[in-house]
DNA sequence: GTCCGAGGGTAATTGCAGTT
DNA sequence: AACTGCAATTACCCTCGGAC
């Protein structure tokens, strides 16, 4: 992520690194103007790292020690652990965004993912989930209420568009949100509404009740991103109809899920789902806490002790997580991943995720081999 | 604990105008 | 009608943390 936070922690690992071997004097790196800091790791990492400039508009580092001092740790663990073979050659693959394996930082030849508080194993969509699982052949795009849910997604939608106008009946037929300098509004002008964005109409939608088909078609990605969904944001979300209506519609959806995964079950993608590669890496996190160091194994090493017990949605309250339980043959131990069915930029905007998590008791080590 | 939005990068697809 | 090259838009992926 282009996150501050994220590329000052990730530099910070490298940073970490070079210190811990050539045994300089960590302190300095806090003192540092981070212009002087980018500079530095610009120079010792191979590869361009240009999108990570960002923190060189920061005055300077004092609000963030926490941040560098866990990159710094963990940076220094790693050299410690002495899994690193070679270190003239450093890689900082964190903007790399889609590429085939999760490995941000490469060291000579070992990869590693780095992770801070989050439980996030993959970001994947819902297609890359079924194939997995099935071994259909899905593609980009496949949503899970439009196709598994449609008619319970169509009365969810319904509700909270009529609700909407609605609301802006009874508000003077106008809506205004604005934050950071950016104005979303809406406004109903006689038999139109329309979608504003800093004074700009933007779309133009029937005053009437509409399908999600039709709002789709009258609307595009920003406008349903800044407009629709920054207005259920901040005047309908804890509305209980469309809670209600939204579970109903996780309901279906999940039910109809398991139901195609049980027909069709195949699970060729286990060692991929588990985020097993073609070569090993270390997953390392750092937190606050404590650093947790894993090996991950290369697809070669995987040992096949590993099965899925069972497939299962749950709903919590209202949206659907499909749950994944997977065992260790030889500790008979169980690990759950969640996979959150969701959307990502706004309500009824775009094909939800199906973003993958590993349970808070989950122990990594059933699957990976802990270092640390 | 649950929901889900913050933000931003790249890949893939679609749209479109102008050809063949 | 099929194609082509480019522009625009969407889809996907990466990740973390705030609100309740």
């Amino acid at each position: 992520m282009a996150d501050i936070k994220t590329h000052l922690r990730e530099l910070s690992v490298i940073a970490g690194i070079l210190y811990t071997i050539s045994e300089k004097n960590i302190n300095e790196l806090y003192q540092m103007h981070p212009k002087d800091f980018f500079k530095y790791l610009s120079s010792k990492i191979s590869n361009d790292i240009s999108n990570a400039s960002n923190i060189t508009y920061l005055p300077d580092f004092n609000n963030y020690k926490s941040i560098m001092c866990n990159g710094i740790n963990l940076g220094k663990k790693i050299v410690d652990l002495g899994i690193v073979d070679d270190y003239t050659k450093i890689y900082w693959l964190g903007s790399d965004s889609q590429k085939n394996d999760p490995v941000d930082l490469k060291v000579g030849n070992t990869g590693f993912s780095l992770k801070e508080e989050s439980y996030i194993l993959e970001n994947m969509g819902l297609y890359k989930y079924l194939n997995t699982m099935t071994n259909s052949k899905f593609e980009r795009g496949l949503h899970i209420f439009e196709n598994f849910a449609e008619a319970e997604y169509a009365k969810w939608f319904e509700y909270t568009w009529n609700s909407m106008l609605g609301w802006l009946k009874t508000n003077n037929n106008i809506w205004s949100l604005t934050k950071n300098d950016k104005t979303s509004e809406i406004k109903i002008v006689n038999s139109e509404v329309q979608f504003i964005i800093n004074g700009t109409v933007i779309s133009k939608l029937p005053n009437r009740n509409i399908s999600v088909k039709e709002y789709i078609e009258h609307t595009d990605s920003k406008s349903r991103e800044k407009v629709f969904s920054k207005w259920i944001n901040s005047k309908f979300k804890k509305d209980k109809k469309y809670i209600d209506l939204k579970n109903i519609c996780s309901q279906k959806a999940g039910s109809e899920l398991c139901n195609y995964i049980s027909r069709n079950y195949n699970p060729v993608g286990l060692a991929r789902f588990l985020q097993i590669y073609e070569n090993g890496y270390y997953y390392a996190k750092t937190t606050e806490k404590d650093i947790e160091i894993y090996y991950v194994p290369s697809i070669s090493e995987f040992e096949k002790d590993i099965e899925i017990d069972k497939i299962e949605y749950s709903i919590p309250k209202s949206q659907l997580n499909i749950i994944t339980t997977v065992k260790n043959k030889i500790t008979g131990n169980s690990l759950e991943f969640r996979n959150e069915c969701r959307f990502s930029h706004g309500q009824f905007n775009g094909t939800p995720e199906a973003k993958m998590y590993y349970g808070r008791n989950t122990d990594l080590s059933d699957i990976y081999e802990k270092k640390y």
